[in-house]
DNA sequence: CCCGCGCATTTACCCCGGTTAATGCGGGCG
DNA sequence: CGCCCGCATTAACCGGGGTAAATGCGCGGG
């Protein structure tokens, strides 16, 4: 955790570098916004309960960050896992309660936006709201993925799918370097997200090192191997996959 | 089928009632283009193919709509059903490629726009933005809603949940009567829905009837005869649920 | 009136993945 | 230095739900 919180202050700088520096030369009013706001929050952080009144818009700075839901035995489910340069609306269909608990992942630097702001901002410039469009748009795309394996893949696709999906997201912001990068997420939580137990998540990534496939080390350092076979694991077209979830350069959309 | 589209056809007229006249005393931008584009489709129609050009954006009059995704081997996951009242934007990340099929499930009467006239009319008017954005939360918040059954929950609870979900729904745009409606889904399609094979879904299903917490009779008339003790299997707060996925008063919204 | 078709229902079988619990292991801290 | 704690790993067990296949059944069409 504090192994986590070290590590990925470290990955926060360069995402900082990378990102507040594009959305800097973003139309003045989101840049405005995003400095007022920028604040950082230590891994483990929970932002908003579920239920909880919804005040605020985030904009990912640098850093991870889940939302989750939990049924009553404490079951947890993670909805959505979100990386620098996306934005977290935890608002419901009626606006005072929120649908989602949402919680830092590691160290991360956000922008806490409140919610007229917010609109105002995107009342009054369009590109603002393209940017959020485009970005709701691509959080649909990889939650649409991620149920259909939910609903009805095997363990083994449903993991190579998440290593997937996090290594086209962190590729496209500079993140790790080629297939290699790091998950700051324990076994547990890789199974709140796949919907798995702890337990088979570990067998299963065992299977996959074991195969040659990827390999893993100090705790979720992720190689990988051969990303064809793994996507045919997880029954994905890489090429069509990252056309769905990866929004194109979001310095220039800003 | 024909039986469906006949049964349909008739609430249709009900729904075009409800929905086009608070439609017509919308906003005079969206009501134009509703009225222009209105189109019916019969059940079973496919709106749009995966990967398809993604060129318009869908409002629903009346009728019900499936989104759902396929793997190789043609295992289906449902995921999401929209109702009269409902937005449908198929786009993905990068625009020209859509992310889910989007099929009719009954006779369905669409406002079918073209993508170009829908951001026109976002620009010119925050009514629609408004409304736009309130009907996009809904639908976030009930698909992480089913992620979590998908992800977490037993087949009872999945099944249980996916009654009281639609139930909520039909109530809120005046379908069904009390707890009482017609679901135009076949249990195969339920099972697409909540992430079980038609088989279990039926399993499940005749347990719940046994149980006296349900009845169902031909092909899919529902009626819930103790929604709370429903209610507290499928893991809700029916309060609290409903202030999450339902859109208040659309009419007024517009 | 009979046939065929799509859907619901039920049974038998069995496997994937959950549960429990024991063991390791590394790292921070007293 | 040794303890503790959180996490990964492995093994033993078993049960929920998938699969396959047979049966029933209502409906529309020839």
């Amino acid at each position: 955790m504090d192994d986590n919180a070290a590590n990925l202050t470290a990955q926060g700088d360069v995402f900082g570098n990378r990102w507040e520096a594009p959305f800097r030369r973003a139309s003045t009013g989101l840049e405005r916004v995003i400095r007022a706001n920028g604040r950082g929050f230590r891994a483990g952080t929970t932002l908003k309960l579920e239920g909880d009144d919804n005040g605020a818009v985030y904009v990912v700075l640098s850093g991870w960050l889940a939302m989750s839901k939990s049924l009553a035995n404490g079951a947890r489910q993670i909805v959505d896992i979100v990386v620098p340069g996306g934005i977290i609306d935890p608002s419901s269909a009626q606006g005072d309660i929120c649908a989602v608990q949402v919680e830092t992942l590691s160290y991360a630097r956000i922008a806490v936006v409140a919610r007229a702001e917010w609109n105002r901002l995107c009342d009054v410039d369009a590109s603002v709201r393209q940017f959020q469009a485009v970005t709701a748009a691509a959080a649909l795309s990889r939650m649409s993925e991620r149920m259909l394996r939910l609903g009805k893949a095997s363990a083994e696709s449903r993991i190579a799918y998440a290593l997937i999906e996090l290594c086209l997201r962190l590729s496209a912001i500079g993140g790790g370097s080629g297939n290699t990068y790091h998950l700051p997420l324990t076994q547990q939580r890789l199974g709140e997200y796949t919907g798995l137990s702890s337990v088979h998540v570990c067998r299963t990534i065992r299977r996959l090192t074991r195969g040659g496939l990827i390999d893993m080390s100090d705790h979720m350092d992720i190689v990988i191997h051969d990303i064809d076979v793994l996507a045919c694991i997880a029954d994905v077209d890489l090429e069509v996959l990252r056309r769905q979830i990866i929004v194109e350069s979001t310095a220039t959309v800003l």
